[in-house]
DNA sequence: GCTTGACCTTGACGCAGCGTCAGGCTCCGA
DNA sequence: TCGGAGCCTGACGCTGCGTCAAGGTCAAGC
């Protein structure tokens, strides 16, 4: 006959676990003593043991109570359930471990260098700072989900368009209607010229931005909305857009004749 | 700039979740809109993508805090030891995907089939029903802790030790002094046969049972408390082996001269 | 202008699985 | 017979949110 520190030392667990499981009923309260205290036999340990087993692969303890009261075909179907869950447990560890190293790999800073110093870049060629706010926004929302090698490669990809002249000249629009409301006459020609450099790059690489093709698409629809509130002429900017047969903005797709 | 459910979907969380962390402070409260809305950048998106990146981990939010805080080098350190952890954690459940496999395998019952074959051979040879329990607890917490496949090697040994009449007849001493006290003059005859028994065990194995070697040394101070409340004499019964050169029960072993 | 339904706000209680007192009785070895 | 360890019950505390409740707000359609 066991006493109950006993019993908890030899099923690895804490007398106030024991406790714990006769008041939710997982395990029956013995016999007690002449003075009160419990008195556990050998099939205590063998079930405290059981219980444990199910408990510490992640099982809730309602759902222990089931298992062991269920017949051998249920047990033996919730184990292999159990099991898949502990594989995917596995692999989730598994990816933690490569997120938290690249939290570590110096990622803990907002942005990569590639970005500060392309944003650098616009600075000097004397963009405004709103416009370089709504670029930064967007790239340290790119940056925190996806591989900085990632990033670095967009950011190569960038700065070749911007030294082409390509990107350097939309900006230039997009600084000039930073601020316009959506029936400002200029934003025809603006929509008319990204349509043409878009086409342009189109037929250049076979699509806008080969890069941001694996992007997550619900990314895509954030950095959409971040486009569409930095300024208010942007949901009318898109609807002439789509009129020239390009829908969408940030991942921007030839659009179905209307 | 996001609302609080914008900003939830895109870091995988729920809104509840968002605030939970502003009320403990992890997340800074941002700027309300004219109405009292919360209202997010691009900076609150990328921080609640590092908590979260460290929370999934399994860090404390209170300890996601402080590294948040802390330098690069102390934050460095701390993923490190987080890594260490997470890897502890995949070989836990992979050990626990064994011990489920375990119980799925028709360990469910108590007691493996080589030794309720054995209890019955013994209460077929007339021992009594006490004797026969004492046995049978020991076993159910034996199985309870090792592979049912040693649990079958012992039973072999020990059915092969029954039919060399040497456990035979260790059994039926027992089953004369179960009831004894300490002073009962039987117990210096049946200390004399089992140290006899036992000296034949090791000219013949090198050790009283070669079998029990590996047991988990808690499991072996578990047994032994067992059989000391199995029979009034059993401690009386231990100082007799122990003038006669033995100590310990479960597994017994050659005291030093006193 | 009004309704409807999806959001937003604060405040509060609920939950698992125990840890951790508090206050008192019991056991055992010296 | 004393002291320390172990037992008892009862109750509150903790983490990380889920889940009402009781309202205010926004955008769209009629």
């Amino acid at each position: 006959m066991l006493t109950i520190s006993q019993l908890a030392d030899h099923a690895g667990v804490t007398v106030r676990t024991i406790r714990h499981y006769h008041a939710v009923g997982l395990l029956p309260e013995p016999a007690r003593d002449h003075s009160g205290y419990r008195r556990y036999d050998a099939v205590a340990v063998a079930n405290l043991i059981r219980i444990r087993t199910l408990a510490e692969a992640g099982v809730p303890l309602a759902r222990v109570e089931e298992l062991l009261r269920a017949s051998p075909e249920a047990f033996a179907a919730a184990v292999e359930e159990i099991d898949r869950r502990l594989r995917r447990d596995v692999r989730a560890l598994q990816e933690h471990r490569r997120r938290i190293a690249r939290l570590a790999a110096g990622e803990s800073l907002a942005l990569p260098e590639s970005v500060t110093s392309y944003l650098e870049l616009l600075r000097q060629e004397g963009f405004s700072e709103r416009l370089i706010e709504v670029e930064r926004d967007s790239w340290i929302m790119i940056a925190a989900q996806i591989e900085p090698r990632l990033v670095d490669t967009m950011m190569h990809t960038k700065r070749r368009q911007f030294g082409d002249g390509v990107l350097r000249g939309l900006y230039r629009d997009f600084d000039e209607i930073i601020d316009a409301e959506a029936d400002d006459p200029r934003l025809a020609a603006v929509a008319d010229r990204i349509s043409s450099g878009i086409e342009a790059a189109y037929l250049d690489a076979g699509s806008a931005d080969p890069d941001l093709a694996d992007l997550d698409p619900a990314l895509v629809r954030l950095l959409d909305a971040v486009f569409l509130e930095s300024m208010p002429s942007a949901r009318r900017l898109l609807e002439l857009l789509e009129e020239r047969g390009w829908r969408g903005w940030t991942m921007i797709e030839r659009a179905e004749a209307p």
